[in-house]
DNA sequence: GGTTGTAATTGATATGGATCAAGGCTGGCC
DNA sequence: GGCCAGCCTTGATCCATATCAATTACAACC
């Protein structure tokens, strides 16, 4: 009971003391405005490796914030496979490809024990009508989704195996850095099936990659760590 | 002047009358909203083929929608080249990566002669949180793009050539059946170069598809002209 | 109506990455 | 401490598609 009073508290810490705020939603809100932000937020919920945030076909609409923790969106081919859409950190929002009438079309999965910011996407329209630059932002948070998916895009058409990898680490460095976390040593959530099948390869391709980058000292790779021992040559990898 | 003046005319024709306007952004308007929609497009300009909608890297805030003739849209690699990112018809929005502050990451180029709608950002958003249903249809329209992206993630990452054309095929089908064309023969308003780099493919490999798909009689393909002449068999290709 | 340039097709060959097939590590659990 | 299961790595082979190289077919323009 007490435990489970403290973590609630902890998990009620509202957009107002949220660290991440500068990069999710919250940015360029007034306090006020951040009370009714918070007012609109349904539930924040501890997820567990495996969990579903939501699942494929579920009607709800709402949108998440991951808060803490990292997850993964998929979608599911005829044939019953995971497509892998994406991997997202704290501050980052999931789900915008449901607001659409129709039902989610992929669904979200938890890497690591994350939590998770619920917003009913119904409530979150009411406010944005209110709040100005809680639209602009919103906007700005899906437009960045899609230049993102762009990239993603762009990727698949037209990079190699090593650029795929190599511009994997990259924009996961990159990602961390922005969250005040070390960019060249950091940890895989995923599993190489997850980052495999992300960047459209097969993982034993994957794996000889990174042992590759290993021998050319480019990266240091432990299992799931990481360490970008040479960033000057992950990037001539990435574009080159 | 006088010939100037009757395109000016014909062109300046409002969303109120506008055929496309259950695609487009007026979907759920009333008539009074309209109005104000229709004073926020800046221009109803005509675009020739290869004309551009607007430069990678232009910084003014715009989206755009197709009123008649189709366009693609494409990013620039590190290496200078092309990379398609879609084709769009009368209806469709052109521009939604943009609204990052970010300037504009992709580019847009008119395949044929073709009309467009331009809307400047700011003044969307202001007359969105006067509008809910507006807002509610952009956001509708934005999450499609995102989820029409996914499903193009999903074809890079998983389907072979042969699934790639069929699918490419069928999309067209089906968007030219919403606008109340025929399903079934179609003009291919891009050139085999541009499928090619939108699918992940070379050219050559999607030259060899159709033909193939012409000697199984599937499609029957003349130049730029289809007919899609057994629908279940490009959905079974496309699937399997 | 010929000429020319660009787009599309077709054929031959090369190759990057998939697939198939074993191992090897690691972390959890008894 | 030993065993098991899943994840990861490594090696050998194959194949789908790229690439290279002509050839053909339009369409636009004089």
């Amino acid at each position: 009971m007490t435990e489970s009073n403290v973590s609630f508290r902890a998990l009620s810490a509202s957009c107002k003391t949220c660290s991440l705020a500068e990069l999710c939603l919250p940015r360029g809100l007034q306090a006020e405005e951040l009370q009714r932000l918070d007012d609109v937020i349904k539930a924040r919920r501890v997820v567990h490796t495996g969990d579903l945030l939501f699942k494929e076909g579920a009607e709800n609409r709402s949108i998440y914030a991951v808060r803490s923790g990292s997850v993964k969106t998929f979608a599911i081919t005829e044939s019953g496979e995971e497509q892998v859409l994406g991997f997202h950190l704290p501050g980052e929002i999931v789900g915008l490809a449901g607001l659409d009438e129709s039902i989610h079309n992929c669904g979200s999965k938890a890497l690591e024990t994350s939590s998770i910011c619920e917003m009913p996407l119904d409530d979150l329209e009411d406010i944005c009508l209110q709040i100005p630059s809680l639209q602009k932002q919103l906007l700005k948070l899906i437009s960045r989704e899609i230049s993102q998916d762009h990239k993603m895009l762009l990727l698949l058409a037209k990079k190699s195996s090593d650029q795929r990898v190599a511009t994997f680490l990259l924009s996961l460095s990159g990602r961390f850095k922005l969250r005040g976390l070390s960019s060249d040593s950091f940890i895989l959530s995923m599993s190489r099936q997850d980052i495999a099948n992300y960047l459209g390869l097969a993982v034993e391709t994957v794996s000889r990659i990174l042992t590759k980058f290993g021998e050319d000292n480019i990266v240091k790779v432990t299992r799931r760590s990481i360490q970008i021992v040479d960033q000057e040559r992950l990037l001539e990898v990435a574009s080159a």
